[in-house]
DNA sequence: CTGAAAGCGCTTACAG
DNA sequence: CTGAAAGCGCTTACAG
């Protein structure tokens, strides 16, 4: 590797102190009140020389990183991808890099990873959090580690989070399919106790109370391939005749759940009306085209970032948290009926 | 932040010298002869306090970091945000970390990304290069950094490389289309000059050639929105009649695709037949399921990681490079007529 | 305005 | 087998 210069041979180089060079590299030469003169020759110098000072041992001595974790459920999960291109911007804008990971929703595989990326001393983390991490991710907090919630929360621990209003969300569906004349009205969702599910059960249960309808709930497996949730949605929908709506709570149950009723030779949405919670960009190109609750992508990055970036720079107080609920945005398209 | 321990504190609070501490933990201890019973006492200590040596302290000292950069066109496309995902468990295993980063294809872009990664000192680089920066990725490699270029590569530079054989993709695609009768195969490409989306041009054209059939070509933009690839699409397809069979060279651009075809109420696969380059979720559940000519995900993800570990761990020397070419899979799916 | 010096927490010859 | 010491390349009080 041909040697890479460092502050100190540029110190050499143009005899002066090796403060004297950190202390314009990093604009503090003003406050130190070098001359104009001097930063002038310094910064030309480096700029000539395209000198980057090595983030390492920089990071060593001031203890931050300008790196932020982004853990995820999965990394290639549609939702979690784009969020992830949409942070990218922001993070490389303001300086800081990203180190991803996905948690697969396995604790014990997540408690190594904040282990890991503990030691090596990331200075913030964007975390969906699996259920059973309570205590790490409190433990990162006690530590005064900056950490944002977001997709889903741990309801025994108070911190800062960024997520859906996902009981609108399932509600606003119910609503919808209700105006257009459904009877009965199915939820597809996973049996989990992750709290965006249980919101997204709990909108649906209550849009349906009020129009004293009945639910009629599918609950499949996270761990299922594809096939067998097709499988379950066919016997669901063969056990309970006359269902004329689903609202499915994932956009990968969605396509299976198309799936079946193509198999069970229905149309949609003559038969069955559709709705996807989550969008994705072939819903708008299927046919037909399927109506979604739809997470606004680039707000939730902005504002998860935002909410990290405010404790990174110290504009708001660690202890101060701050919740924002994102409202989700409900598109029609051809899975269900007109009003 | 409760004071972290330091090998320095293990060694006081042990009565041992910190060199002895940090051989132990190195594996070292065997080969520096230090008594079983101390390591033994070390480890246990180091169990119990849960201690977890300084990363950046390791790095600077030894040089190594234990991450490597992920460069890809796009993080949120389908087929990078897998890539990531299987790196990422590959990565994992071998205690790396990886740092992503979306090159958007832009080669100035890639330029400051690259440059802001070397100020990290990440060990290694996988790369989908945009064309335009070999010079950025010679000075890496003339720097001793090992850089695995995949999905494409820059001809005019020599590197390690794992990527599809594309022109086969393609060809194999044409065959199967006209041994099911198809007798005006048109492509739907982008306007690129990557080497990846060359040879699919190429394994086209060949195939037609060998078939004499006459080529008919869309090349699109890559900066296209949705809707313009669909009207581009509708357009060419008017402009044609008689096409009876398209591959498109991407996935995305299937999608369009398949929404341009029902727009003109034409039937998939008894008016047009469909091959898709480069396989997605979706297209197994779309109706009816798109054929596609698939990349191994696991198999590419794997043999990228095993080239660039190669070369992390002196497996195998810098200088010796390895081209991989993995071959595609076609999927036969509703989307082409049967034999 | 500038320079010498300690410190961040490791690794690794070197001496004993 | 073990310990003292230099070094990785920065930052930042502190003294002048």
């Amino acid at each position: 590797m041909s040697k890479k210069l460092s502050i100190n041979d540029i110190a050499n180089e143009l005899h002066v102190a090796k403060s004297t060079v950190s202390f314009i590299l990093n604009g503090k030469a003003k406050e130190k009140r070098i001359s104009d003169e001097l930063t002038e020759r310094v910064l030309k110098f480096v700029k000539e020389k395209g000198f980057q000072p090595n983030q390492l041992a920089k990071s060593l001595s001031t203890g931050k990183t300008k790196m932020i974790c982004l853990m995820v459920e999965k990394i290639s999960d549609y939702f979690f991808s784009h969020i992830a291109f949409h942070l990218e911007a922001l993070a490389y804008k303001n300086g800081y890099k990203i180190i991803y990971c996905s948690t697969e929703n396995d604790p014990e595989k997540t408690r190594q990873l904040i282990s890991l990326l503990r030691a090596r001393y990331v200075d913030g983390y964007i975390i969906t959090p699996p259920v059973g991490i309570e205590s790490e991710i409190k433990a990162l907090i006690n530590d005064n580690l900056p950490v944002v919630l977001f997709d889903r929360y741990l309801p025994d621990i108070s911190t800062d989070y960024v997520g859906l209003d996902n009981f609108k969300g399932t509600y606003d569906g119910v609503e919808y399919l209700v105006e257009t004349r459904a009877k009965k009205i199915a939820l597809v969702t996973l049996a989990s106790d992750q709290t965006q599910m249980i919101e997204r059960h709990s909108g649906y249960l209550a849009a349906l109370k009020k129009h004293q309808l009945k639910p009629l709930i599918l609950k499949v497996a996270f761990e299922n391939d594809t096939e067998t949730t097709v499988k379950q949605c066919v016997q669901f929908i063969k056990d309970n005749p006359g269902i004329d709506a689903i609202i499915f709570a994932t956009n990968y149950l969605s396509l299976s759940g198309i799936k079946a009723i193509n198999e069970l030779g229905l149309n949609i949405p003559n038969d069955i009306s559709i709705i996807a919670f989550d969008d994705h960009d072939v819903f708008n190109i299927y046919n037909p085209s399927i109506t979604a609750i739809a997470q606004p992508l680039d707000e939730m990055a902005k504002q998860l970032f935002k909410t990290l970036l405010d404790k990174l720079e110290n504009k708001v107080r660690l202890k101060d948290l701050s919740k924002l609920i994102i409202q989700p945005e409900l598109i029609l398209r051809g899975s269900t009926k007109k009003i």
